[in-house]
DNA sequence: ATTGACACCTAGCAATACTGGGTGTAGTAA
DNA sequence: TTACTACACCCAGTATTGCTAGGTGTCAAT
């Protein structure tokens, strides 16, 4: 159901989620599931690359850890995380404005 | 400014900015100008090939004119775009209340 | 005569979400 | 003991799609 709308907009997504708490890859898996209400269920092969890229960008930090016997890589905002998630949020408020004002523009009959 | 934040939502706003009045190429882009505020300027390498793309999949319907010398391509939805403009208005509904969502769990300092 | 707005087009590039594969641990059910 | 599920990580390659950068041509204004 995710489709891929959601292009230029997951790093978003995945910072937020990460301000939150520190949290792991599967973690974020699990908090970007339950806190959309089901809607992003993004898999695993779209999420472990999309945080590589983040750390690679300096946005994000991890460090490894084993919890229960299982290896975890743990990651948390930089500086520059903080700074880009802020930006990041002030642009997705002008996108979805914007998309809203466009829509708006738009007679739409009685929906069905 | 546009970035490449409107993958996957390009067909959306081309669509309602047609469905208000059918338009050529040149217009759309205008509308989606005027229409945003002055957020979505795009190119028209952009444009005109998601116009062919719409065209191609059966959401418009295109004829051609001649105004003031100049030759137009005028767009308008077919039964199949109609449907499709609501199909994705609401996949942006839901899409956008999820990002909301998930944003909205993020604590965020006073924004300086 | 040249510039700018109008109006169309396309090939190739770049970014990025996803598919489909792989590794390994721990717990639970058969 | 075996099998399956949840947990937890990884990567190569694909596909979609918006954009860059080029092109053609008309008309009005400077």
């Amino acid at each position: 159901m995710s489709g891929q709308a959601l292009k230029g907009h997951l790093d978003l997504l995945i910072l937020a989620v990460v301000a939150g708490d520190p949290a792991h890859g599967y973690a974020v898996i699990e908090g970007l599931r339950s806190r959309s209400g089901d809607v992003f269920d993004l898999p695993e092969g779209t999420v472990y690359p999309a945080l590589h890229r983040l750390e690679k960008s300096g946005l994000l930090r991890s460090e490894w850890s084993i919890v229960g016997g299982r290896r975890r890589r743990t990651y948390q905002l930089t500086k520059k995380g903080e700074r880009s998630l802020s930006a990041e949020w002030h642009k997705w408020d002008n996108f979805s404005t914007a998309v809203a004002k466009v829509l708006g523009g738009t007679p739409w009959p009685a929906t069905t």
